[in-house]
DNA sequence: TTATTATATAGACGTACGTCTATTTGTCAA
DNA sequence: TTGACAAATAGACGTACGTCTATATAATAA
């Protein structure tokens, strides 16, 4: 179980931190809408499994990502509420009433 | 006139790193709603000016501010388009369809 | 021009970070 | 129990980054 409860507080410079490497950016992507074990995301991501390991343990910290184990294999997947409420709280630290409605607008018109 | 044009590209993880930064998240709060110059950031954050002048560089460089010279000061101010811009593209960038809308929803209910 | 003020740039310094290899820990099959 | 496999941890190494002081650049005032 994450420690990350619906409620819990979200630490905007962490969040920004957790996203700040392109590696790791990958890792999110390939998790976004599978679960996939350690082993799998080495594979796609071409780097050393212990790197993998790494960027997982720094997204897993920031409640990212969200890891099950299933006998000596390791699944994990993307922490959608997680990310959602980050966002949230990204876009209405910064930005004005108006903008945040020009903010979704920007998400929606992207889909 | 900035080079950030409304249909720029955005770099996610460029986009993420100038957000990494304590100091820099700072300087956007203070830059949200008013027009300041390097002198009242310096005095409001609490370090050196060249290191003040050293983030609005990268926040400048990431298009996240907008800088007016005015005589010998400089005005900087948040660019909120961009801001909206960059939080919608990484909203979709990891978020499946359902989720933006719940990302939406989390916006909304800040405010 | 000369002095003063505002900002930017250069360069040094220490720390944080991404990556790797080697090893450990944990799980399953023979 | 032993061997093989999956993932995590330890530790080394180089680079990137945040901060500072010193200096340069640019604009205004005397």
């Amino acid at each position: 179980m994450s420690i990350y409860k619906k409620s819990a507080p979200v630490d905007v410079v962490a969040f920004a931190k957790a996203l700040a490497d392109d590696t790791r950016q990958r890792i999110m992507s390939l998790c976004c809408c599978e679960r996939l074990t350690v082993g799998d995301i080495t594979t796609k991501i071409g780097v050393a499994q212990p790197t993998v390991s790494h960027h997982l343990a720094i997204l897993r910290e920031a409640g990212l990502v969200t890891a099950e184990h299933q006998g000596r294999e390791t699944f994990y997947s993307l922490n959608q509420e997680r990310l959602s409420v980050c966002c949230g709280q990204l876009m209405v630290r910064f930005a004005p009433d108006e903008d945040v409605t020009q903010t979704v607008k920007h998400a929606l018109n992207k889909r």
